[in-house]
DNA sequence: GTCTATACTCTGATAGAC
DNA sequence: GTCTATCAGAGTATAGAC
């Protein structure tokens, strides 16, 4: 019998879930306390396991860290990898903010995480901020630029632009303390920061 | 001689000079690392004292914290109270938004602390958060509202109008470090964001 | 592969000399 | 008021039994 199919990942069921385990319990206490302020007690408590047993798993604290923050880093720039150049400019922009506020709806700890990075002044993840993340946008601001230039959306400062995307959708999810707080309940704060959203933009980048 | 000036504050100037040492010192260091991420013996070498030293003007950690936070509350709701229901409302925002984002300019490390509250739970805060702040917030959407009304200012949710000035100006503090990273050298964030801003929210309220 | 036991460091806080 | 010394507990990580 073979029971590992994929021969270059030596692992059983039980191996990738566990990892699968502490990945998420980490992503819950990194996300709330920042690195500094996660403990690996907390990790482990919440993964079902052993201290000593998550601690075979993962080398160390750090190592839990860099893997969470490389395994997410495609899923959040794929909004903005995906707008698309051939596309209609209104439609394609509204798109990324619907999608970007969706990836705050669905994964309010991976923002909350990787807000606490950046907040506590990214020394882990500052080498792709000024690379991957930088190309990225220089490459969909010139598209933007473009779209401006020929009449089709609104001329504005192209990367405030997308700043100012990241910071709207994004506050919903870092900031949903604050917000359901001021709200009071009977609220659905996606439900109308969707509709909130695409008006703001819609008026803004209306010629 | 009469050291002590102020009869009801029995402090000296050193007394005083010290306590607002640490004081600093612990907004540097809550606000990057968040509470827990936090330890007094970085806050003590940050501050020039020794740790004993420290606890003696503060019986805690979390008393040098909720010093923090109630002493900057004040300024932090400032710019929001002086919204004047009375004033020329596009004015009034825009000013609103001005005074915003030169708190972010000029105070990144308080809104870094409150930042990190939020995103951890608000724990510390909470109460404030569903009464002084949502009595507030009720109180100018209502001014808002009463505007849109009139038809003096485009009609939009006014909550969520006020999220987008706390989002739009707090991420130029909030996420400096990537800000910076994504615009590279040679930009002044702050001079651009002001810019941009005042031709965002005039674009939408507009008439 | 998983557990118990434990080494060793850091952290918040206190005691007591000066 | 400030320092040295120190404590108890929590923190990361390792050794070794099973």
């Amino acid at each position: 019998m073979q029971p590992e199919p994929t021969a270059n990942r030596p692992q059983t069921r039980i191996q990738r879930r566990n990892r699968q385990a502490i990945l998420d319990a980490a992503l819950d206490v990194f996300s709330q306390h920042g690195f500094r302020g996660a403990t690996l007690d907390q990790i482990a408590e919440v993964a079902g396991l052993s201290k000593p047993n998550l601690l075979y798993y993962f080398p160390s604290k750090e190592a839990i860290h860099e893997q969470l923050l490389t395994g997410l880093l495609d899923i959040w720039l794929d909004p903005l990898r995906k707008l698309d150049p051939k596309g209609d400019p209104l439609r394609e922009i509204l798109a990324y903010v619907h999608r970007k506020l969706e990836l705050s709806r669905d994964y309010p700890r991976e923002s909350r995480l990787f807000a606490n990075e950046i907040l506590q002044g990214a020394s882990r993840i500052e080498r792709v901020l000024a690379t991957v993340l930088r190309d990225l946008v220089d490459r969909k601001a010139r598209v933007l630029m473009r779209w401006m230039e020929e009449g089709r959306i609104a001329a504005l400062p192209p990367h405030h632009l997308i700043f100012s995307i990241w910071a709207l959708t994004q506050h919903y999810a870092d900031f949903d303390v604050q917000v359901r707080a001021v709200l009071g309940p009977g609220h659905d704060p996606y439900a109308e920061a969707d509709a909130f959203l695409e008006t703001l933009f819609r008026r803004l980048l209306a010629i």
